[in-house]
DNA sequence: CATAGTTATACTCACATAGAGCATAAGGAA
DNA sequence: TTCCTTATGCTCTATGTGAGTATAACTATG
């Protein structure tokens, strides 16, 4: 078993079967605007960003940021890496390809239309994540009974509840509560049950199965869900959120946006108490008196916290329950 | 700029020249036993199992499973991905050398002792992470001087400040406390102040620099400190610390291996308090005698948390702060 | 010009939790 | 027996979080 060749042989001796491989870097670039949380795409389809990883690059972190600027126009700011994944489709064939996704967060600056590309409302593809208005209608009319029926459709008894646990806790059932990081899960779920349009395997039977929120190609959605559910955890701990926000703006501005990521509403009184006291930001000195009542003080990010807590901690009234 | 071709089109294209690309799976392998933390290495050298990502494979993760199997002969069990890279060196050469990495959690069963493979302990490789027994004596006697000398190096003074934060920050100086997670951080400083074997720019000046820690090959070293950091950070919400356990345990023994991870004690009484209330585990009925003071109970790991909370928190008396 | 509506901002209170210390129980060894 | 060691249970306090209330400062409207 154990064969005594070093490493160093062992990795030539294979170098020319493992070479048939291509990287695709894919990105997943995230800006709020007006309270709305959107995503980049290209393309009339629903695309994501993405390209090859080419020997020109100097990292695959710059070879993203080329792509994107290449088919957007769009220089992006913070990118961190998301997950990196062998397409299954396309394993046994003669060729591998992998794929390595980032998070990137920009602002929407010039709302220049272009065919191109352009800024989609993520929630348009996760109707039911946004929770601000309440349980969007989507969960209790549709997406709930459907999940029901699939667990039942289950065979084994232990798949049954072990697939009635999962759905109980992804979606906040019994006394669970909701919990907004877990977007993956979810979309596993519902792919899973066949409840959305990427998950074709169900429509042999010739049934139109009604499917949920805007589909994207190939397995960009799932992608999507992986940043949004990064994001959404790293909001909590993380002073990301001003990657978002414009240089100056109001506490409810960046509260919005808060909100808007995270799919929730959040105590206003809490949420201030905990920005100030964390010395995140620091007044303008500037009023805005368009806010429809008492003028409210403009803020900036304080620069500096960038490198006090480059790794630091932030928090904010979401708790990881 | 933006052209109009479809990313199909595009990719079709380019796909040529990012063929060039060669993918490796690498493994941080990780056990505790008898309390101390261990990392699989493979071979006479400080390497860690890896091998290229092949056609056979039928995904990442069984590429990497394949690999470590054969180099070791140890099966995984608990396996996450944790960062991919593009080789640096390699770059702008012929081939693109991609590294994808991932933390593989076991237990030591067999202590076979082999030619092609052994654990060795994590603190060889990072003697100034065990504050287990208070600060160990290399930071004050050893790196914290050199680090100070190097931040004063920096000819800008922005840049003396700058990493003056870094290192108070990241060791913890002024009023900060030690932060276990930064890991990561950590080796990159020493790596920048050339305080590690494997940063060699310095010594051209022919003075034998005292370098920290015992090296490994090429970057292994960095990859480890990335899978320690998070194996740290995930330890306090995710109920992983019991893949490194046996099957029956004593709490003490559980809390042995926790600490033996964060680098640091905990207070006996919160963790019982914490594990116990979390109901993530429950007694065996049996009792252990040889622990030189009152027998402990015996416990074993709730198995249905993993459904329960697949994905779900666990708690444990090591604060973010 | 008063009043209602809207947002900003400041305080308060109850409750859960984490950190720390103390006390007692139950075994082995001297 | 006595001491030592570990196991196990309990208490106390500071802190943080969730939630509610009160007041201030503006706009719009009749």
């Amino acid at each position: 078993m154990q064969d005594t060749t070093t490493q160093a042989t062992k990795r030539a001796a294979t170098t020319n079967r493992s070479r048939a491989v291509s990287a695709d870097l894919i990105a997943v670039v995230i800006a709020v605007t007006n309270g709305e949380p959107r995503v980049l795409t290209i393309g009339q389809a629903d695309a994501l960003p993405s390209g090859p990883f080419e020997l020109g690059h100097r990292s695959l972190q710059s070879g993203l940021r080329a792509w994107v600027e290449r088919q957007t126009g769009h220089p992006l700011g913070y990118i961190e890496q998301l997950y990196t994944f062998a397409d299954r489709d396309r394993i046994g064939d003669e060729r591998v390809q992998i794929s390595i996704s980032y998070l990137g967060l920009t602002r929407e600056e010039q709302a220049e239309r272009s065919p191109t590309h352009g800024w989609r409302g993520w929630y348009d593809y996760f109707p039911w994540e946004d929770h601000r208005a309440g349980v969007p209608s989507v969960l209790p009319d549709i997406l709930m009974p459907r999940l029901l029926v699939w667990t039942d459709e289950a065979e084994d008894m232990n798949m049954r509840r072990d697939r009635r646990q999962r759905v109980a806790y992804a979606f906040g059932l019994d006394d669970r509560d909701w919990n907004e990081e877990l977007v993956l899960q979810r979309y596993e779920l519902l792919y899973e049950a066949a409840l959305v349009a990427e998950a074709t395997r169900h429509s042999d039977d010739g049934s139109p199965l009604s499917v949920s929120g805007r589909p994207m190609i190939a397995d960009h959605r799932r992608i999507l869900a992986t940043g949004i559910a990064r994001l959404r955890t790293k909001i909590k701990y993380r002073p990301v959120v001003f990657e978002l926000m414009p240089p100056a703006f109001t506490l409810l501005q960046l509260q919005r946006t808060v909100e808007a990521l995270a799919g929730r509403l959040v105590h206003k009184p809490n949420f201030r108490r905990l920005i100030e006291q964390q010395d995140l930001v620091e007044e303008t000195g500037e009023t805005v008196a368009d806010t429809g009542g008492r003028p409210a003080k403009r803020f900036r990010f304080r620069q500096t916290v960038l490198a006090e807590r480059a790794v630091a901690g932030t928090k904010l009234p979401l708790s990881r329950a």
